[in-house]
RNA sequence: GGGCCGUUAGCUCAAUGGUAGAGCAGAUCCCUCUUAAGGAUAAGGUUGGAGGUUCGAGUCCUCUACGGCCCA
């Protein structure tokens, strides 16, 4: 534990005085009868001076305090908002105001008392009594700035929570997006579902996985990348539309955009493929802006984006046509293919395929450019060992993926359900994985097993959650998205 | 992995290589409509850590820890 400061000292022995008078810090329980937003909405029209009889009861924590003599305003904040109180000796006692007195900026308290407003028109409760229900033994951060350190904020999240009340909203606008899909996923006779986190291969996706250890069973464990392939085994069992929402871990760099563990949404649909997939899709998100913003245009760091209207959409191909201003439409060889990546700054090695590299050309020099949401189509095949062929095209799969703010937000395809094909497509993987792609995907004999019970033509799409709230809250790293990000042990 | 920046009181921030300061919070006192309440007084520091240069280091150098941003 580090050392107790001054203000840490004399809040214990604020503690002891109270344990001492007979005063329970740290009470069982507490009834309120209302919340801060419940007493705005049913006094707020209370006029200046005026009050109203009722008794309300209400619980929250201390965040500021005017102390005059014998009266005191103070602050609550509880989980909807923030009110005002106001504190009399004359109205509860010497005793119990001498009491008063001694409580902290950070003690959460119960008050009862009446409503009024205040000669400058603040909606204040008269407190008649108040209850001490939790003594804060350290002090909150500055009042007037809040807790700006970041480090500190993420690191103690309770901390930037009380300090800073809008931390609270991106959370809340998290909630309600998660809750928009599922109502509308449910709507549409979607099963949620739960499948395992540990697996014994780690399937679904191109990424390095994180390795655990079952003791009872002595057998490694994948902490999974993408739920993937067991949902697909679920369409195979006639479930038909399942979706699930949970984490996926990716033992990857730290950053802006990446955290180890984030949250996916994946969803698969039965008898559709990618382009009813791509509808579904922007229902989805266009839904979770509307709900959560109350409009379909988004301010995201300094871009105007609109979610109004269709889409764009283009190929692969196209978009690194029209962004990279290099054309693999009319094709390219091997060596100009390398040349221009090179002249591209595009790093690439001698293992890399034609299309590894184009596909590079396209994260690199792309991506940073589809700021508007933009669907990219027609993707090759051998970058996507998972997704269905084009009708009549080998080389490109049905498989979009979504852009937002420059970001990848979604990924989705018609899904592959020729098991001879998959076969063929998992040992190709295999082979890559033996050169020594660690992100080349594992055989999963299982998977092939049940894909030769035959699974029905099927379109299926992952939207990354913490990305997509980023983008609706305007935040700028993933770490203000998610409640507790990834760091580096302190040395506490 | 590389580059740049940051780390000073509980919090938010200052400080040409020359006595480490302020506001908030905390302490004591005054104050019954304040709201970043106000007034008075006193207190609070191993300047992230370890070395080095220097008569003298928060400041310059080296290493290191943690964080941020950018690049890979």
């Amino acid at each position: 534990m580090e050392e107790l400061n001054d203000q840490y000292l004399q809040r214990r022995k604020k503690l002891d005085d109270l344990k001492a008078q007979n005063v329970d810090p740290y009470p069982n329980k507490f009834v309120a009868t209302f919340n801060s937003v419940r007493i705005r909405q049913q006094f707020g029209h209370l006029q200046q001076e005026a009050e109203d009889p009722t008794v309300v009861v209400l619980a929250g924590r201390i965040m500021t305090m005017r102390l005059m003599g014998k009266a005191c305003f103070a602050n609550l904040k509880d989980a909807s908002g923030r009110i005002q109180i106001y504190v009399r000796k004359d109205k509860i006692g010497e005793t119990e105001y001498a009491l008063f007195k001694t409580l902290d900026m950070g003690d959460i308290i119960g008050v009862e008392g009446m409503v009024f407003c205040t000669r400058t028109g603040e909606l204040t409760i008269m407190v008649q009594k108040f209850t001490l229900l939790s003594k804060a033994l350290r002090p909150l951060p500055e009042k007037w700035h809040g807790l700006k350190d970041i480090e500190t904020r993420y690191r103690q999240r309770y901390v930037d929570l009380i300090a800073n009340d809008e931390v609270a909203d991106i959370f809340r606008v998290r909630s309600k997006a998660i809750k928009t899909m599922r109502r509308i996923l449910d709507e549409k006779d979607f099963l949620e579902v739960e499948t395992p986190m540990m697996q014994p291969l780690a399937g679904g996706a191109a990424a390095k996985p994180f390795i655990t250890h079952h003791n009872a069973l002595d057998i490694d464990l994948y902490l999974r990348i993408a739920p993937e392939l067991y949902l697909k085994r679920l369409i195979v069992g006639g479930l038909e539309r399942v979706y699930e929402i949970n984490r996926n871990f990716r033992n990857e760099g730290i950053s802006t955009r990446h955290n180890p563990e984030f949250t996916m949404i994946e969803l698969y649909q039965a008898y559709a493929d990618y382009n009813q997939v791509m509808d579904l899709c922007r229902e989805l998100i266009t839904a979770v802006v509307k709900e959560c913003t109350g409009k379909l245009e988004v301010e995201y760091q300094g871009n105007n984006l609109s979610f109004d209207g269709d889409w764009k959409r283009m190929t692969l191909l196209e978009a690194v046509k029209e962004y990279a201003g290099v054309d693999f439409i009319t094709p390219k060889t091997m060596g100009e293919t390398k040349k221009i990546a090179t002249d591209l700054n595009v790093q690439f090695t001698d293992q890399d395929t034609q299309y590894k590299i184009i596909n590079t050309i396209f994260e690199e020099c792309v991506e940073k450019k589809l700021v508007q949401p933009t669907f990219i189509c027609d993707y090759p095949t051998e970058l996507s060992p998972l997704a269905k062929n084009a009708k009549g095209n080998p080389d490109i799969v049905e498989r979009f993926e979504l852009f937002i703010g420059a970001q990848e937000l979604a990924n989705a395809y018609s899904e592959l359900n020729d098991p001879l094909e998959q076969r063929k497509r998992m040992e190709q993987q295999l082979k890559q994985r033996e050169r020594g792609d660690e992100e080349a995907q594992m055989l999963d004999e299982d998977y092939l097993r049940a894909l030769e019970h035959g699974m029905p033509p099927c379109g299926g799409l992952g939207i990354g959650i913490d990305r997509l709230i980023m983008v609706i809250t305007n935040s700028a790293s993933i770490r203000d998205v998610i409640l507790f990000p990834q760091m580096r042990p302190e040395n506490v």
